[in-house]
DNA sequence: CGGCGTTTTGAGAGAGCTCAACATCGGTGG
DNA sequence: CCACCGATGTTGAGCTCTCTCAAAACGCCG
C-alpha cells in the first residue's frame, strides 16, 4: 500500500517534493523532525552512525516505500538518512498529519491500520528467513503469498527481486525454483509460478 | 514496550485472560476478531494453512509479546492461532480498545507511536539478516544495541536468546564472540559486552 | 551434592555464496 | 528491419561458512 492509499488528500496537498544527490543527508540524529517522508525513486539508507564512527544500516527504504513513520511522535531524528542513490523524496509535514489526525479520527485510524498491517508483514518476513533450506523458504513465500486459489502466485518485479525479498541470491532462487520445477512442484509461468503439488 | 506500559487502565481493566494447552486452537482463520491478545506465558503460533493444507508461520508470539494488533481493524482474523506450548494469553477486548481510542485521542497517539516504534525494530532486524557473516551480524547486533557511550552492550536473557535474534545458531554465536574477543576486538563481562576498537 | 540449562569446544558435511560464462529479452537507434 | 546494449535469467564449478551432531565444562538452584 503506498502512502497515496491512505494520507488524506489535506496532507497530500501539502507534500513537498525535493530531489537529492547520491551520498546527500536528507536528515541527521538530533535533527529537529519534520515529518514523513515517502520515496518518490532511488534509494535512501538510514544508518546509525556510533560514536566510534562505526555505522549500521537501520534499513534501505526504496521507491514507493515511506520512511521515518516513528518521528511524527518524536522531536528529533533517531539515525541518519543518506541517499543511497541519486532519489527524490516527498515530505508530508509533521504538523499537516498531526493536525489532521486531531481533525479528522478516521485518518489516524487509517494510520494505526497501515502500521499494524506492516508489523504483521514485517514479523512474517522475519519469520521466513529463520527458515535455512532455500526450497523451503521458497515454499513459505509461495504459501503466503498465494492468490485465493491457493495455487497461483503472481511474481511481483523480476526474480531478482524476489530473491532479495527472500534473502537469497538470484542464482540460488533461479536453481531452486529449476530443481522444484524438475520435481514438479510447480510450474513457471510468464510472472507467475503455478503450485502443483504440496511438499512435506 | 509491554502492553501494560502504554494500554489505558480502562483497557486493561476490561482484559480477559485464558489458559491454553498447547495444540490448542485460540483463534482460526474468518472468526469474528475479538481484540488484541498479550502473551503472559508460553508461545502462540500465527499460521497460515493454504487449500492445500500446507501451513506457514507467520509469527511465534512469546511471553510479553502482543500479537493480532491488526485484527483492532478488521472483522475478522486472517490467520490462525494455535499454542504451541501451555500458555497463558490476555485479551483485550476490541469493542473496548476502539472506544477507548475513540473517547481519547492521546490513547491511540500511544497506540500508533507503539506501532512505529515497532516496525522500525523490525526493518532493523529484516536489514540485520541481510548481512550474511556472522561475525558482521553480531557487530551490526553491537552497534544498534550499544549503550549511550557506544562502546558498553548489556545482553537481555542469555547468549542463546541473543542467537536466536539473530539468526544463528547458539554455537555459531558462541564461536564468533570467542574470535572476535581473541582479535582484541570485543571483551567479554557478565552480561554484557564492551566493544575495545571499530573493525573495518 | 545432584540436576538442569547455559556455555564452550570439536569434527564433518552440506548448502548456499562467489565468480564466471552464456542465453534471453526488451528497448533504442541507425 | 536489424544490430546493439543493458538488465534479467540460467547454468557451472569450487569454496567457505555455518549448521548439525556430539560431548564436556560451567554455573545456578533446590
Amino acid at each position: 500500500m503506498s502512502a497515496i492509499d491512505w494520507l488524506p488528500a489535506a496532507v497530500r496537498a501539502a507534500a513537498i517534493e525535493r530531489t537529492l544527490k547520491a551520498g546527500q543527508t536528507l536528515f541527521r540524529r538530533g535533527n529537529r523532525t519534520s515529518g514523513l517522508y515517502e520515496i518518490v525513486e532511488g534509494q535512501v539508507r538510514l544508518v546509525r552512525v556510533n560514536r566510534t564512527g562505526r555505522e549500521a544500516v537501520l534499513h534501505v527504504a526504496t521507491a514507493g516505500d515511506t520512511m521515518a513513520e516513528a518521528s511524527l511522535f518524536s522531536a528529533s531524528y533517531h539515525c541518519d538518512a543518506i541517499a543511497a542513490t541519486d532519489a527524490v523524496v516527498r515530505l508530508y509535514p509533521k504538523a499537516a498529519i498531526l493536525a489532521e489526525f486531531d481533525r479528522n479520527p478516521k485518518a489516524a485510524r487509517k494510520f494505526a491500520t497501515v502500521l499494524a498491517r506492516q508489523v504483521m508483514t514485517l514479523r512474517t518476513r522475519l519469520e521466513q528467513r529463520n527458515i535455512r533450506a532455500a526450497r523451503d523458504r521458497v515454499r513459505h513465500y509461495l504459501a503466503i503469498n498465494a492468490d485465493a486459489d491457493g495455487r497461483t502466485v503472481a511474481l511481483s518485479g523480476t526474480l531478482k527481486d524476489v530473491a532479495s525479498e527472500l534473502g537469497l541470491t538470484h542464482e540460488a532462487l533461479y536453481r531452486t525454483l529449476a530443481d522444484m520445477a524438475a520435481d514438479g512442484e510447480i510450474e513457471r509461468r510468464r510472472g507467475a509460478i503455478r503450485v502443483l503439488k504440496a511438499a512435506i
